[in-house]
DNA sequence: TTCTCAGGTTGACAGGCTGTCATCCGTGAC
DNA sequence: GTCACGGATGACAGCCTGTCAACCTGAGAA
């Protein structure tokens, strides 16, 4: 049982990811990580990641993880309705960038220098653009897109506003709360896309 | 006359501008940016600029100059209404970051790593924050705003839609050309926060 | 014409970082 | 009691930033 390994693993790992948040990928060295966990520099690459750039990749896996994002994404397609499927989207996407939002305008930062930090990025940009395609088409064929928009305009435009970059402009920079974001967010794409009068997010506040 | 070293500075800051964009802060470094403009790396520290820190700063500066975006951003305050004063800003926007986004998209990297990069990206933010807060502020006085946006929240979303982090979504990672995107953002902005019908962007083409 | 000096060159070095090696060590499973 | 695993230490190559010293050159001032 290798239970050891994987408790120093997690060790660096939890440790990385808040030095890394705070200072950037550039910022960090390994060796302070290791220190971090408890650990010689060396251990970490002969025993755990084999280079910095694997340690980035491996981090976003392991905060995906714990922080449980798979399924986060997935009930609202189980929504009656188009207009509902991305009502739910929207705030799936908020609490998404709650927990993930830190590591992710990181990664985004580190992608200009990093190879596999811009393949990962690619990958998993690609996987939400689709989704959101997905819903937009769902609420073309119901009827209920603006005749203004082709579905891939609006999904493109949808997945802008869903985007990492947003999320940190409206609540890291401009102070918005996650539900504020979730209800705000809706409106705005609510009032841009879809043709008929939207109902509004429900947040545990009934906060606009 | 120290016309010689203008000159290599010029050299300097255009190479320098290639390759940062292509290749990130981090991707590049002193000694090839000096290489490129035929100049010793001890040159650059010497006589140009002490770190690569004032090379960014003094490299956003000049790449402003050359772009000639001081103008840009005013005409709008000549429109003769709130709602033209922001569709015009929307238009200024789009032509700002055709000239610049590549360059604001390094900064945005570098941010996370570099003092120098992250204040003078917060104090270009700040600035545009502000205009784009008074342009609100007029479209509500005239009663133009949706009575479901506060003025400042309208603006933190039209900030937002017109950050450099949208453009590059939409325009380097989507494909939409700089007129669609101009065109369909006011579309969408005014779709959101105008209370009236808005007049849609006018382009070079027709193009939505 | 000579002097000066701004802009430039080369070589060298300290200090940090990544990534790799070789060698040694303690502990728990068998 | 052995052995493998996870780990420690020391060392080194290679690369990057930033600094220093010494030398060179062309063009304008005296």
């Amino acid at each position: 049982m290798s239970t050891k390994r994987d408790e120093t693993r997690a060790r660096l790992l939890d440790g990385a990811r808040r030095l890394l948040v705070e200072r950037g990928y550039h910022g960090v060295t390994i060796d302070e990580i290791a220190k971090e966990a408890g650990v010689s520099r060396q251990a970490v690459y002969a025993y755990h990641f084999g280079s910095k750039s694997e340690f980035l990749i491996a981090l976003l896996v392991h905060v995906e993880a714990v922080e449980g994002i798979a399924e986060l994404l997935r009930p609202s397609d189980a929504a009656p309705s188009g207009m509902d499927a991305l009502r739910e989207a929207v705030t799936a996407t908020a609490e998404f960038e709650r927990r993930v939002n830190d590591v992710a305008t990181m990664l985004l930062a580190a992608r200009s220098t990093d190879e596999a930090a811009a393949a990962t990025w690619a990958d998993r940009m690609a996987r939400k653009r689709a989704g959101i395609g997905r819903l937009v088409s769902r609420l073309a064929e119901e009827g209920d897109l603006r005749p203004d928009w082709t579905p891939e305009d609006a999904a493109d435009l949808a997945y802008a506003l869903l985007s990492s970059q947003v999320f940190d402009v409206l609540v890291s920079e401009r102070g918005w709360s996650v539900d504020q974001y979730a209800a705000r967010i809706w409106r705005a794409l609510a009032s841009a896309i879809v043709a008929v009068p939207a109902d509004p997010v429900r947040t545990r506040a009934g906060e606009i």
